[in-house]
DNA sequence: ATGAAAGCGCTAACAC
DNA sequence: GTGTTAGCGCTTTCAT
């Protein structure tokens, strides 16, 4: 017990005791054991999250966001895949509430109603990050990607674009890619543009489905003048693949992209494209997550941190 | 006790107890306690990870092949981010020990005295990565650092370039880093080539350096008339910047790569590079943990996966 | 095939 | 300020 405290609430004891126990500590060499800490204390200072995969960069900056903000408060992160589908990420989130984490941190708002059962029950701090909805299981940090998506048809049509084909990856996140989607639809109807023109292609979104997509397209004999790409990292590929196939871009057809990736701003042409702040998802996300996990209740529990169209040279 | 022997050893019950007790189980919505588990077996199920950054996708996508491998055996990841800082990758292992971990996964070979001293002490399963050493904690996957520089330098001079220099980030992966640098220095003189000249870029590897290392080469008035990057993300940003600035690639330059990132093969020119599976590195490295995790040996400690110069157009 | 006893390494609560 | 007692939710071991 006194070990104890001279490591938790070393001012409880007097200096010598303090000195001879934190003396003993060092040359013995002794580990705390936080499995026994969290049975007894019944705090694990775990962090749980789930997310769709660690190959796309949007995720993995996002948790590098998170792990800034807790891992000097003494949290550990514990990491999950759910390979963007939900009723897998229902069996994850069940095993990792046998951990008893402090908190949870989900990808999405769209969850199986086993889940949210589940975590209503752990009643356990959860944020849901990259999306915006009315009722979170608990806590959100999101945008709306219905308005994003919409905000670059938009710009799309001022620079004088008409038939605008949105391209989204199959098994892409599914419901904020959907989100997108309706996004590009509405705002196609209501500026009066040509038919929506939905493309998806097959498998996650990478380099390689972008520039698939382009020869996809050019195979159609519809006609179009600009591509909008659920994703960056497809946006990327596609530019590339013109450039290698001859395609002027922007002359011949626009390119955008969403999330401003690091190297979207790099590239020749420079990828017009919606900024999302992924590092301040993850920061924030994990402050929320914090003052929960010490008792406190946040001001807000949903955050909206916005997007930005950033007007480059694709488009 | 009835109820963990239905739950881990079901075999070992009568049917009708079995079916009574997993009935039970499954209308209270039981979750067994992990924590409590670990302490009473010894076993958490638990696999810990210090890695540089999340942010290098050469990181995220081994995770990913760790994650593939070790899910399906009902262990979990627990991360911590160590920025490339090996004293700090010392405190942060100490932390995460006191998780009591079945097993451990380092990045690199270069580890503090106090770390080895830490992990012999701990004796727990331990696997280092991404390159060689005769010594290893205990076990290793990786790949020669000096002889994947020393065939990527002879490859440019095999296609006629004679001043090459090497570009390295300063934050870098340090004595990976630092290898390549010796075997490409060993090669310029052994070829009889220039006079090696190293750039070592401010800050971790981004396309954003690769481009800073273009415009400070091209002010420095000697001559040079290829770069060997330490990794693709900058030489993907040099490839991109040669783009904007009408510098000729491999025509006027010739830019090589390290790492063969997904983005590589796609760039125009397409990126001349060295391919490490970062994928099989994980898939690697976590069957060896399972292995020992499980109590068996695995043939060897030592496992050189190799590497592969991709010859493209860059170079 | 099932149950009972003891204990994993710590902390909460209370005594001194 | 320091020590004592009890117990966190499981598994190990031994008994029946």
């Amino acid at each position: 017990m006194t070990v104890s405290r001279a490591l938790h609430r070393p001012e409880l004891l007097s200096k010598p005791m303090r000195d001879r126990v934190l003396d003993a500590v060092r040359t013995v060499g002794y580990t705390p054991d936080l499995v026994a800490q969290s049975l007894a204390s019944n705090r694990t200072g775990i962090v749980a999250a789930v997310v769709p995969t660690l190959g796309n960069p949007l995720f993995s900056e996002m948790l590098d966001g998170i792990q800034e903000k807790i891992a000097p408060l003494g949290y550990h992160l514990i990491l999950a895949n759910s390979h963007y589908a939900t009723d897998s990420e229902e069996a994850l989130i069940a095993a990792l509430l046998g951990r008893r984490p402090d908190g949870l941190i989900l990808v999405g708002v769209a969850h199986t109603p086993g889940t949210r059962a589940l975590l209503h029950a752990a009643a356990l701090p959860v944020v849901e990050l990259w999306d915006l909805t009315d009722d979170p299981i608990d806590m959100l940090v999101g945008f709306s990607n219905v308005r994003a998506a919409r905000a670059m048809v938009e710009h799309l049509a001022a620079t004088g674009r008409r038939n605008i084909v949105h391209v989204t990856g199959s098994a892409g996140d599914a419901a904020r890619a959907l989100g997108r989607r309706r996004g590009y639809e509405a705002a196609m109807k209501q500026l009066g543009l040509g038919e929506p023109w939905t493309l998806e292609v097959a498998g996650p979104s990478s380099y390689a489905s972008g520039a698939e997509a382009i020869r996809m397209l050019y195979k159609d004999r519809r006609t179009f003048d600009a591509v909008f790409f659920s994703d960056d990292v497809m946006a990327a590929g596609a530019v590339l693949e013109c450039q290698a196939r001859g395609i002027a871009v922007p002359g011949q057809i626009g390119i955008a992209g969403f999330g401003d990736a690091e190297l979207s701003a790099r590239l020749c042409p420079a990828l017009t494209t919606v900024r999302i702040d992924r590092g301040q998802i993850g920061r924030c996300a994990a402050t929320l997550l914090a003052l929960r996990m010490q008792g406190k209740s946040p001001a807000d529990r949903i955050i909206d941190v916005g997007f930005c169209v950033m007007k480059r040279e694709s488009a």
